[in-house]
DNA sequence: CACGGCTGATTGACATGTCAATTAGTAGCC
DNA sequence: GGCTACTAATTGACATGTCAATCAGCCGTG
């Protein structure tokens, strides 16, 4: 491990034939699998992965109810998506929006009735699609192998994200 | 490897906690993957993943040019995905349409001077974020890794597809 | 208290995707 | 020829995302 061999001057390599086509299949594939997922969630229960994802962190949330900043930072979106998605879902009586007691500039997110049921509805159908669409597919060094790969591609980014331009944000 | 235990009947299990946190670990970076990729694209070379994409079949097509259709096809992309996109890219003369003498119906997708020399401009800067946020992540045994769970889910996918999507013969 | 700066949230403009409907041309068949 | 069915590609409506700008209310400081 000690011995020093000068790294190439500067021009690193670019990644070979095979690691290219690994990069794309994994990218292509992860793709495929969320168009597929969506696909069956719509189907099943007229909700989109997004819906899901706001629609769970409020179930869990005392109250069912969450500040909108806090929402955003629970299911790491961007404040401007959330608020359009908040929109959309408002039109369709998943969610209200409620003045916010504690600070007037905030806006409180509070599950409606209606999108609590919607919710339940499509619980067992979206796990059932996850298990069929990656457990069911994979042995189970595969998807230790996955969650492996998972947490070691995302601490790298968050390494070199620090080193090159985002040193704060990391939610 | 496999051994076949018989499946239990009916009601299939759900996916555990573990699985679950694995599967939103895997498809949630390979998002962020994506989103850092179309970022560096973006800045360093004003084209997004999808203008790549298309630029490099048409780089790569006798006379850099296909017809619409083939394209479609060889990056594996929706016809209506692509008809809207290769307007945008029309506008910002990455490509441009022409007729098809063989089939008048038929649009002949062709790669502009521009169009190639954007291409050319960001393949290397590509290639490296590709290397940087993919490769030089993994070890050689990880990327093997990805390359086999790419492989068995896609298969899987397909399989499964075959199953539900495509009616064979017992609509 | 007034001001300037920060923060919470929304908005507008636009890129990207999907689905269904439409337009236009080809081809088989009588 | 004329009818029908099929195919190529585009279009429109809309959902989803990003970025930059904006609006409004908080708060520390003099």
């Amino acid at each position: 491990m000690t011995q020093d061999t000068p790294r190439p001057r500067r021009a690193r390599r670019l990644p070979t034939t095979e690691e290219l086509r690994i990069w794309r299949d994994f990218i292509e594939t992860a793709e495929v699998l969320r168009s597929a997922l969506t696909a069956r969630l719509q189907s099943e229960s007229s909700l989109s992965s997004g819906d899901y994802a706001v629609l769970l962190a409020l179930s869990e949330a005392e109250g069912h109810r969450m500040r909108s900043s806090e929402l955003a930072a629970h299911i790491d979106w961007e404040r401007s998506r959330l608020s359009h998605h908040l929109g959309r879902m408002e039109r369709r009586d998943l969610i209200r929006r409620e003045e916010c007691a504690a600070d007037s500039r905030g806006a409180e997110i509070v599950l409606t009735a209606t999108g609590l049921r919607s919710f339940r509805q499509s619980t067992v159908p979206h796990l059932t699609a996850v298990r069929e669409l990656f457990v069911d597919a994979l042995s189970r060094d595969q998807i230790v192998a996955a969650g492996d790969l998972a947490a070691t591609l995302r601490a790298h980014l968050e390494e070199s994200g620090r080193r090159r331009g985002t040193p704060s944000q990391t939610g």
